[in-house]
This record gives structure tokens, C-alpha cells and sequence, in this order.
DNA sequence: CTCCCGATAT
DNA sequence: ATATCAGGAG
């Protein structure tokens, strides 16, 4: 069997890609938030815990301290307790009120919209930066590789047991996948990793792009026999 | 690499 | 019971 060469691999994400833009659209933002801001700080706090707890709570925690001002003066036990459900409440209440006092005295009381700027934010690495930039900014700089992204990006043969590492899968998208792209990969493929490719069984069988996947043709030899 | 850490699905 | 959930810092 030849093995797939770079031309037939950007082919096939076009192909996913047309498709995943059928089913998702351009992927809507399932973290809620009103600005750069409660954006951030709703994608640290998403770390490592589902997009809906920290959905439960943002009402609250943007109610009481909604812009940089408020929660640089915010005391870390309050912002605990209303945290508190997400995990990591400890280093999250610091890492948020250290955000927002890093904005004010760095940033003029504004989320820089520079990918390099984003990540010297306590909390923010990589990922967060990505998101910031595509999601409140329209600026992509490259693809967040969250846990989904990392996961899906091995399952449709874009990256190799030898990518190990978010930057690793992140650099191989980027090759394969034309910049117009960048803005929609990570939404679109968080609400396909919950629907169809979750981590645990992925649900091939009704996939709508099994056709294209090598786990997915895997699943449906399985089928047909 | 380890630690941070509660809620939820299986 | 345990794997997993929009990761990042030390």
C-alpha cells in the first residue's frame, strides 16, 4: 500500500474540511464570554475541565469582576470560591487576577492581539494564545491543539506516533491545512471530537468522514463483515 | 516530568 | 473504580 504523499494528504483535509464547514459551519465558540477579556479568562479556566462547568460559573465570576480593573483588585479567596467546581482553583485564581494585572500594567488594560504578547499572560500558553488570536481577534497565528485536536489529528493519520507534543501535531496542521483554514480547525474539530470522535469510543460507524479517516475505514471493514 | 484538582461519563 | 475533560507552570 503507497504511503499517502503530502499533495494527497492536503487533498483529503480539503475534502474534511468542506465537510466539517457543511456540518459546523465556522464552528461557534463554545466558551461564553462578551469580549478579549472574559474570553481569556474563560479559555484558562477551561483548562483540564469541560467548556460547560466553566460556562456554569462565568456568569457569576464576569458578573462580580468583568474587566481587567475589577479582577486585578479581586481577592484570590473570592475568586476561589466561585471557581472552585473547575479544579485547579488554586493556581487558576492566581493565574486569572496575575492576567488581568499583567494587562493593565503591561497592555494598557488591553488583551494584546499578538500571539507572542498573549502567551507572557500567567495561564496562557500556546493553545489559549491560538484561540485568543483566531476566535476574538480573526488574526490567526497558527491552530490551538487542545485535547481534541491532539486526538483527532492522530486518528486521521495528520500526525504520527512520533508527534508527541501539542507544538508537534500544531506544526504538521500547519503545513497541511492553508492559513483561510486555521481560524475554524479548532472549533469545528472540538464539537466534531465531542459528537463523533470522543476519546473513549469513537463513533466511526456514523461518522461522516469515516470515509476518509484510516481508524474509520478500520471500523467499517469491521461492519462489513 | 510532575503537579495542580473537581465534576462527569462510562 | 477510572479515564477524561478547550493546559500551563515549575
Amino acid at each position: 500500500m503507497p504511503r499517502e504523499n503530502m499533495t494527497q494528504k492536503r487533498e483529503r483535509a480539503a475534502e474534511i474540511e468542506r465537510r466539517m464547514y457543511e456540518y459546523y459551519g465556522e464552528g461557534e465558540c463554545s466558551l461564553d464570554h462578551m469580549d478579549p477579556f472574559t474570553l481569556t479568562v474563560a479559555v484558562v479556566l477551561s483548562a483540564q475541565c469541560t467548556d460547560a462547568a466553566v460556562n456554569k460559573i462565568s456568569p457569576t465570576l464576569f458578573a462580580r469582576f468583568g474587566t481587567p480593573e475589577k479582577m486585578a483588585h479581586a481577592s484570590i479567596e473570592e475568586i476561589e470560591a466561585i471557581i472552585h467546581p473547575l479544579g485547579f482553583y488554586h493556581a487558576k485564581a492566581r493565574n486569572i487576577k496575575a492576567l488581568a494585572q499583567t494587562v493593565l500594567s503591561e497592555f494598557g488594560g488591553e488583551i494584546p492581539n499578538d500571539i507572542d504578547l498573549l502567551q507572557k499572560l500567567p495561564g496562557v500558553g500556546r493553545k489559549t494564545a491560538n484561540v485568543v488570536m483566531c476566535q476574538a481577534f480573526r488574526n490567526p497565528q497558527g491552530i490551538a491543539v487542545d485535547t481534541h485536536v491532539f486526538r483527532i489529528a492522530h486518528q486521521l493519520g495528520f500526525a504520527t506516533r512520533n508527534d508527541d507534543s501539542p507544538a508537534k501535531v500544531e506544526a504538521k496542521l500547519l503545513k497541511i491545512y492553508p492559513q483561510r483554514d486555521w481560524l475554524f480547525i479548532n472549533h469545528q474539530w472540538v464539537h466534531f471530537g465531542r459528537e463523533f470522535c470522543v476519546a473513549r469510543r469513537p463513533k466511526c460507524a456514523e461518522c461522516f468522514v469515516n470515509d476518509l479517516c484510516p481508524a474509520g475505514k478500520k471500523a467499517l471493514m469491521r461492519t462489513a463483515d
